[in-house]
DNA sequence: CGGTATTTATTGCAACTGCAACAATGTCAA
DNA sequence: TTGACATTGTTGCAGTTGCAATAAATACCG
C-alpha cells in the first residue's frame, strides 16, 4: 500500500477517469448544444434509436447507461420537439415504442458527422494510447457488479 | 468516416469514456457514503485539502475539476460537520483559508485506505491493461482548450 | 378463473448542478 | 488619493438528477 501520507488526488484512477470524461462530455456537448439545442441523454437516445429502430424505455436502460426516469424525461423532451413519437406496444401495453420520425431522423443524419469528427479528433489527440485506453474501458464496462 | 448506419453508440468514445466514469464513481461512492456520510464533491475537497494543507477556493478550483460553487457548498457541509475550518486569509483578505481539523484528518485518514483499497482493485481487474488505460487519461487530461 | 406479485413508465420530491449576478476586497494607473 | 477594473467567494435561480412512490398492465400460481 502506497504510503497515505503522499496521496495525490490527481493521480487517484477513479478521480482521473471522471474529470477526463467530465472534460471530455463537456467539450462534446458544446458542439452540439448550440448548434442543434439538445442535451446528452438526448443525443444518446437519439443515437440508440437510429441504431435500433424501435425500442421501449426499458430497451433503452438496458442498452445505455441511463436511468429509466432519465430515458423517460429526454423522450417527453423529444417528443415534444417533434424527433420521435411514443406509442403503445400491441403486445405489451406496457411498453411504449419509441420512433424517430423523419425530422428525427434528418436530425441525428445532420449529428452523426459532428460525433464522428469529434471522435476522430479525440484518436488523433491520443494517437498510439487509443487502442490502450480502450481496451481499458472495455474492461471497466463488463458487467460484473 | 465509418458509414453512419452503422453507427454504434456503445462504441462511441465519448460515451464508453463517461459510462466507464459514472459506473466507477458510483461504485466508490457507494463505498464511503454509508460509512462516512460524505459526497463526492466533499472527498474531492477532503483529499485535496490533506495533500496540499492550507488552500484557498480557488486554489482547489485550479487543481481538481470543481466548479467554485461546487466547492464552496462542499467547504460549508464540511466545515458545518466540523471536519474543516474557513478563516480569512490576512494578506489577501478576499482569500479563504481552508484547513482540515483534527476530525478532519482523523476523517481522512480512515477514508484513504478505503480509497487505495478501490483502486488496488481497479488494477487488479485491468491487469497490465492499467497502464494503457492510464496512458490515454493523461493525453485526455492535458490542458490545450 | 381469481388474486397476488411483477414489470413498465411516469411523476413528486429533495438534493444537486452550473451559470450569472453580486458584494467585498484588492490592484493599478493617472 | 481616486476611480476604474479585476479577483474571490457566496448565493439566487432555473434546470437536472436519482430515488421512491405510484398507476397501469401483465405474469404467475393455486
Amino acid at each position: 500500500m502506497p504510503d497515505p501520507f503522499s496521496f495525490d488526488l490527481n493521480s487517484f484512477l477513479p478521480y482521473r477517469l471522471a474529470a477526463a470524461a467530465s472534460r471530455i462530455s463537456r467539450k462534446f456537448s458544446e458542439r452540439y448544444r448550440s448548434e442543434f439545442g439538445i442535451s446528452i441523454p438526448e443525443w444518446r437516445v437519439l443515437a440508440h434509436l437510429y441504431q435500433s429502430g424501435d425500442v421501449s424505455v426499458r430497451d433503452i436502460e438496458a442498452r445505455i447507461d441511463m436511468e429509466k426516469s432519465k430515458v423517460s424525461r429526454a423522450a417527453t423532451r423529444l417528443e415534444t420537439a417533434g424527433f420521435i413519437t411514443k406509442a403503445v406496444n400491441d403486445s405489451d401495453r406496457r411498453l411504449l415504442s419509441l420512433r424517430l420520425t423523419e425530422e428525427g431522423k434528418a436530425l441525428v443524419a445532420r449529428l452523426l458527422p459532428v460525433a464522428m469528427q469529434f471522435q476522430s479528433e479525440m484518436l488523433e489527440q491520443l494517437g498510439p494510447l487509443a487502442e490502450g485506453l480502450d481496451a481499458g474501458l472495455t474492461v471497466l464496462l463488463q458487467d460484473e457488479s
